[in-house]
DNA sequence: TTTAGGG
DNA sequence: CCCTAAA
């Protein structure tokens, strides 16, 4: 019974092949990279793009940003970058809207883009003459293109803001070709940008920019989510848009409050780079040493910086142009509000800034400028943005939404994050559709302070967004993961959380996943890139043969057809017999077990305590389980020793007790490197006697058990031995004594005597004295996760030899 | 809810 | 750790 019940957990820890479909649905990294554009990128991307003044000659038309000053980054005075230009003040001829025929929203959609700013300067790589517009085209907003990126299906794309400003070459057709790099800057671009180095230049869009117009917003549009058709309620629409909203749109609401917290965001971020160009380095090259003095500069490129999601609304009877104006009123809208730069150097965040560069580690020989991260942090004091608005006439645009469709709207919603209920006014028409505008806008600042109601929710919300603590596993966390891995396999997490994390609540088994994950690297990396608590070596071993092992399960339980899966009986799903389909597995390193070996099995105990029978049940349970499996016993009375102690054994010779000894010891060296080849083979021996026997009873007869030890040194060592344990008195019932001369209980009782001595970690002490039943089923449950053990990798020791 | 994968 | 598609 109990050993059918082994049996089933056994087959149990393989996969089934009900879970294959999962594992085959890869994701296409293409594909990927198309929804997250489409979906997820929903953010207005500020790309303000600044080349360093690397050589005088070509200063005129390179920004730089250079020497830091007080607050980071700061900026020569060449190249105003941020503030200036930035400020809704620069474009004070604005007048969104006016003349643009829009109507009640009705039939306004929400859409989100991306606005690529380029710097002119920035188009150093030639061809675009027109980006040269100089410096009185301030590297702001309306110094360059901007392009709405209103993906998937199409584009708007806007010119500069001003009119005066030249943007010519940038006009449609680049900046739709820019399009195609919006996917440069991907969310997580964090490691992307290397290499990217002028996207309107290197790349354009091989198709024909066809002219945008209302068809073309229209699909953008609909390929929103807006469902609503121009027949629904307006009230309706705006419901459903908002609630298909909050369910299924892609919105990151919790990284705003990520960006708060840690004051760092992804999504907005500044990044710079030293210029590495031939050049630069040529040019420093000069300076030299004094590049370490005190008047060395640093050279930073500042390469973008992006605005998170950003929401228009705006009907579809709307204007391109009036559309273009929104935007960018929105983008200056939300620059002007305060900011501050944050600065990271090689992930670390830089708080002091009376700290110098050089001292941050910021300089020109410092070769992990790659690592430089400016990012836009909200301002401490964050300012309302409604009172702070400069234009009111985006909202008045949108007032004429009916303020009781509004209030529908925030009673079914009442946290959705976009709108923060700090940010609405209920009062007056005007100022709801304000909200609407800016809500999203706010969600750059941090959460404003809740004015009237919905205090509590807020903080839930708050609470329940915030990022969980960081918990790193400590050794013997990851001892339990790998030991429930092993026996568990790969892709049973819920099972590996009960099984070994059951009352550590704050361990998912989806960190559990993740923490295997990162086990699994970080055991194939050099301990050199290692970090935070060292994992011992054999752990990580461990990690990467279980890994190699069951991913292989995985491998083989998807390739096999399945009838023929079905077809083996599920006591043949042995793990050890598949060394012919094993592909090239790199898991298994060298080192660590080179791939799945037999176990050795040793089965000690007094005569007749029942361990050739055992031994032979053994068998024929891991024969049956799918193991190849050996039975050897010592003496090996087939090899020459093998003789001479056989004639010893039945008192046809008499032989000196350390001449006797050496015999057996001779014996199981003969068999030594045969022993090896097998279980390296995957065989697993089970041996009826070994080394402990040898020592136990030549100490018993008066030789020095170190004495003893001595010849077996550096023989294989058991993986497990099974020590049948028995009194003497009770072996000697069982008859049979007499035949050879150690039968004899006084004798028998010495032997046991030294046997205790000699054990370790690797004996199980099993009590002979239980039914056969009993003792079979302990053994078995023993020797299955031994074997097992061994399987995933457990290296091969040797005997006494430390 | 779990699993599997990508970020 | 987070996020999400699939199952």
């Amino acid at each position: 019974m109990v050993s059918h019940k082994c049996v089933e957990e056994f087959s149990l820890q393989f996969p089934a092949n009900a879970r294959a479909p999962r594992s085959a649905r890869k994701k296409r990294s293409f594909k990927k990279e198309e929804i997250t554009e489409n979906d997820k990128t929903c953010a207005i991307d500020l790309l303000a793009t600044v080349a360093e003044n690397l050589l005088s000659e070509t200063g005129s038309s390179h920004m730089s940003i250079d020497k830091p000053v007080e607050d980071h980054c700061l900026v020569k005075e060449e190249f105003p970058v941020e503030d200036k230009p930035l400020k809704p003040a620069t474009l004070p001829e604005f007048n969104p809207y006016q003349g643009s025929s829009m109507s009640p929203c009705g039939f306004s959609s929400v859409i989100s883009g991306k606005v690529e700013i380029e710097a002119e300067g920035f188009s150093h790589s030639g061809g675009i003459d027109s980006c040269q517009a100089g410096q009185d085209l301030k590297p702001s907003v309306d110094g360059g293109a901007v392009v709405l990126d209103a993906r998937p299906n199409g584009v708007g794309s806007l010119g500069g803001s001003s009119s005066r400003t030249k943007v010519p070459s940038m006009g449609a057709g680049v900046s739709l070709g820019a399009l195609d790099d919006v996917h440069m800057f991907s969310r997580d671009d964090d490691e992307n940008f290397s290499g990217y180095i002028c996207p309107r230049v290197t790349k354009k869009s091989p198709r024909s920019v066809p002219r945008v117009g209302d068809r073309r917003i229209r699909k953008i549009l609909a390929s929103r989510h807006w469902k609503g058709g121009s027949r629904h309620s307006e009230a309706k629409s705006w419901r459903n848009y908002y609630l298909h909203h909050q369910r299924s749109y892609p919105i990151k609401k919790r990284k705003y409050f990520d960006h708060i917290s840690d004051s760092v965001s992804d999504d907005y971020r500044l990044r710079s780079k030293m210029q590495r160009g031939s050049r630069a380095v040529s040019t420093m090259k000069g300076p030299g040493a004094s590049f370490v003095s005190s008047d060395s500069h640093v050279r930073l490129r500042i390469k973008s910086f992006r605005v998170p999601e950003l929401f228009v609304e705006i009907p579809e009877t709307a204007t391109v142009g009036s559309l273009k104006r929104m935007v960018m009123e929105a983008v200056s809208t939300l620059l002007s509000d305060g900011h501050r730069i944050g600065l990271m150097v090689q992930g670390k965040k830089v708080r002091d800034d009376n700290k110098t560069l050089h001292q941050t580690g910021i300089s020109q020989d410092n070769t992990h400028l790659d690592s430089l991260d400016f990012s836009l942090e909200p301002s401490s004091e964050a300012p309302h943005l409604l009172s702070s608005n400069p234009s009111g006439h985006v909202c008045e645009e949108l007032s004429m939404c009916r303020t009781s469709d509004m209030d529908t709207l925030f009673k079914t919603e009442p946290d959705l994050a976009l709108f923060p209920s700090g940010s609405f006014d209920k009062e007056t028409a005007a100022d709801d559709s304000k909200a609407l505008v800016h809500a999203a806008l706010t969600e750059l600042s941090p959460p404003q302070p809740p004015r009237h109601k919905s205090n509590k929710q807020q903080q839930q919300q708050q609470q329940t967004a915030q990022r969980r603590m960081r918990r790193p596993f400590s050794v013997t966390e990851v001892e339990a993961l790998v030991q429930a891995v092993e026996k568990l396999g790969t892709g049973r997490w819920r099972d590996v959380k009960h099984s070994a994390f059951e009352d550590a609540d704050h361990r998912t088994y989806v960190d559990l996943k993740d923490k295997w994950k990162t086990l699994v690297h970080t055991a194939k990396i050099s301990p050199q890139q290692r970090r935070g608590e060292p994992v011992p070596q054999e752990l990580l071993n461990r990690v990467l043969n279980a890994h190699g092992y069951w991913s292989q399960q995985h491998m083989e339980t998807l390739a096999l057809p399945k009838p023929e899966a079905l077809a083996l009986p599920p006591r043949s799903f042995n793990y050890l017999s598949r060394s012919s389909v094993r592909m090239e597995n790199l898991t298994f390193s060298s080192e660590a077990g080179a791939k799945p070996r037999g176990a050795l099995i040793v089965v000690e105990g007094l005569d007749r305590s029942g361990k050739s029978t055992q031994c032979a049940k053994l068998r024929s349970f891991l024969e049956s389980s799918g193991h190849p499996t050996e039975l050897w016993r010592f003496p090996d009375r087939e090899t020459s020793v093998g003789q001479m102690i056989s004639a010893y054994l039945s008192n046809k010779s008499q032989l000196d007790d350390r001449t006797i000894h050496l015999l057996f010891s001779a014996n199981r060296w003969e068999k030594r490197s045969l022993m090896e080849e097998k279980l390296k083979g995957g065989t697993t021996l089970i041996v009826d006697r070994y080394s402990y026997s040898g020592v136990a009873f030549s100490s018993a007869k008066g030789l020095g058990i170190e004495w003893c030890k001595a010849p077996e040194v550096g023989l294989l060592a058991p993986d497990s031995v099974l020590y049948l344990d028995i009194s003497p008195e009770r072996a000697a019932e069982r008859g049979g004594y007499g035949d050879e001369r150690y039968e004899r209980v006084d004798f028998q009782k010495k032997v046991s005597e030294f046997y205790q001595t000699l054990r370790d970690s690797s004996w199980k002490i099993i009590d002979a004295g239980d039914s056969m039943e009993e003792v079979e089923k302990k053994i078995q449950q023993v020797v299955l996760d031994k074997v097992k053990e061994c399987a995933l990798g457990k290296s091969l020791s040797l005997l006494w030899s430390s």
